[in-house]
DNA sequence: CTTGTACCCTGACCGC
DNA sequence: TGCGGTCAGGGTACAA
């Protein structure tokens, strides 16, 4: 469901509030959210008594690091969702709960999956150190850097929007952003990645950030499934340039947004404005 | 290596 | 009202 921006907005709401607290007891409702534990029994013996360090967001993951040294990685794939609170949250909103962390202050982290894609991993440090060294670069960090883009882009057939959504060449794009993306920049998503100019990887580079970096300050996308903590709503639907407008008008040059298939996932763009 | 496809799962929506 | 097909902010395993 969420891709960087949506993530990001998580870990701002979750952190400060589950900083330095600790896991007093868990309950698993749906086994197949464990992705790397036996079962219910398991995830309670490895996480009760755990104090959380500090809550980190890498690519579309957020990272729980635990006083033990030890990860415990939460992938929200397309329907994942956190609520906080002292009492269960409205069921109309969680209507598929699937683990509960308490908490030494009362509350209780909840967490919700109706197509339960998404989960939870405990991991060593150094094993989530691997898996972290082989993702792409932080697109909103300070040291990310055309030449970074040029490089993965470099030789590849693959059209560039596939290219965007591969996460060991740049981390945290979905596929809501690599085509918002695209049309910022003027370029037709079917172009091979490798064929790209110079001068358009830069501005590839610099769309890509400032529509991040844009839908960031916006909370994220609330365009189906995704809620920010406790319900709340992204709010960069309303800006969205070309996703999920096919037959609608280019906010740009007035023609018509089109939908194509790229990779099994939908693709939008338009056409006139995107050579 | 690179690229495409099936699959995991539930629910909303559309045409018949 | 029901039924089948398609699609959904993701990622992985496997085949070609």
């Amino acid at each position: 469901m969420p891709e960087l921006p949506e993530v990001e907005t998580i870990r701002r709401d979750l952190s400060p509030e589950v900083e330095g607290r600790q896991i007093r007891a868990t309950r698993v409702h749906r086994s197949d959210i464990l992705m790397n534990l036996a079962g219910p029994e398991a995830f309670r013996q490895e996480l009760v008594g755990r104090r959380i360090r500090s809550l980190d967001r890498r690519a579309k993951y957020l990272v729980f690091r635990l006083d033990d040294g030890r990860v415990l990685q939460v992938q929200l794939r397309m329907t994942g969702r956190f609520a906080l609170g002292r009492s269960r949250p409205d069921p109309g909103e969680f209507g598929h709960l699937a683990a509960e962390l308490d908490l030494d202050d009362g509350r209780t982290l909840w967490y919700d999956d109706m197509r339960r894609l998404g989960g939870f991993r405990l991991l060593a440090a150094p094993d989530w150190e691997r898996e972290s060294d082989r993702l792409g670069p932080e697109p909103l960090s300070e040291g990310y850097r055309p030449a970074s883009l040029a490089g993965v882009l470099e030789g590849r057939r693959a059209p560039v929007k596939n290219l965007l959504l591969d996460q060991e060449l740049v981390a945290g794009v979905g596929n809501i952003y690599a085509s918002e993306a695209l049309h910022e920049a003027g370029l037709d998503p079917r172009r091979a990645g490798g064929e790209l100019e110079p001068a358009e990887v830069e501005r590839l580079h610099g769309s890509l950030r400032r529509i991040l970096r844009e839908a960031l300050d916006h909370a994220g996308t609330t365009f189906r499934d995704y809620r920010a903590v406790n319900g709340r709503s992204g709010r960069f639907q309303e800006r969205l340039r070309v996703y999920a407008r096919d037959g609608r008008p280019c906010r740009g040059c007035g023609e018509e947004v089109r939908r194509i298939v790229q990779a099994g996932r939908s693709t939008y763009f338009c056409p006139a404005c995107q050579t």
